[in-house]
DNA sequence: TAAACTAGTTGCAAAAAGCAAGCAGTTGAA
DNA sequence: TTCAACTGCTTGCTTTTTGCAACTAGTTTA
């Protein structure tokens, strides 16, 4: 329990917690796709992660505070997770992280419509998302006024898998 | 060489390129540092990399377009690596991570000096500071009004550093 | 009451990381 | 001209992490 990091270094150090090859991606898929029992994060996966890397990633973000495990009330079994204003504020990072692969690697159009959105909204985009995901995860208050960021960014996903699957020649 | 990629999400894409422990420190040092040869990166590690795994990074990246690789003119046996725009392009990312290790982690005062100023700066001192890279490392012209970003981030370090050799009970 | 579903475990093989030492070629000073 | 120091790595070995497939104990549903 006792962490000794590598140094101080606060690139190091956020790479120290996050810089692996599923910690991002399990972040990722409860904060875009609000996946929330190990079940849905496992059989959802587009990366195809294994269930006990699932299980070990879980439990390290819970102990490093990155997420939060709650018991389901509707079925004993079940646990919840939910970011933490920790990994609400990763939003950033994957905005950063979007636009850069959506510039210089091989992206599907399926997968990156999200990121094209979180790109071209911005800064403010990415608040508004922030303080979507603060009423989703940490029981705030929703602001009546708003439009759903969430949503949006669903129905942007939905139209275009639905569009590539009625002219599947165009897909990637 | 043949690359499968696990999926086409640029979240996804992003973290198979740059999510290990080494490769985006590699290219820290490289930026921020300016750290040019083998053995500068070696040595001057802060987090003491393994001459091995950086050997094997380096290739690694300079396979992945992320950094390329020349010979040395003064020295035979010197290689000099040098970002390229792929590579620069990560200043926003570098940024917001700084920012976030900033907010969230155990960062020492002057390993975070430089994580400080990136984010007062925001998005403008960004595109300053990847356009002074583009000259260090792309043989771009030098804009001759610009001030240096590099030279402040540098300065603004070793000031740091200067006041806590004085005053080494407040260091962290 | 049995099938299906829940969150994980377990055991083992493969890959990656880490450590310490070594190496052939190059350079610069005596 | 010779030798120590320096160059970018490589090698051999151990430890840690990842990945795969099967399995488990408890829970819910039909």
């Amino acid at each position: 329990m006792n962490e000794a990091y590598r140094s101080g270094c606060p690139i190091n150090l956020t790479l120290e917690v996050l810089g692996d090859r599923w910690s991002l991606i399990v972040i990722r898929d409860i904060m875009f796709g609000n996946r929330r029992h190990f079940r849905e994060l496992l059989q959802n996966s587009e990366e195809g992660i294994a269930s006990n890397i699932l299980a070990d990633r879980l439990k390290r973000l819970v102990e490093r505070g990155l997420l939060s495990r709650e018991d389901d009330p509707s079925h004993k079994q079940k646990g919840i997770y939910s970011l933490t204003e920790m990994s609400i504020r990763l939003v950033p990072i994957f905005a950063e992280m979007g636009a850069w692969g959506r510039r210089f690697m091989p992206v599907s159009e399926e997968l990156s419509i999200r990121a094209q959105l979180l790109e071209e909204g911005g800064r403010p985009l990415w608040e508004d998302f922030m303080a979507e995901l603060r009423v989703l995860h940490l029981h705030a208050p929703r602001d009546p006024g708003k439009p759903s960021v969430f949503d949006r960014l669903r129905a942007a996903y939905l139209e275009v898998v639905a569009r590539n699957a009625a002219a599947p020649d165009a897909a990637e």
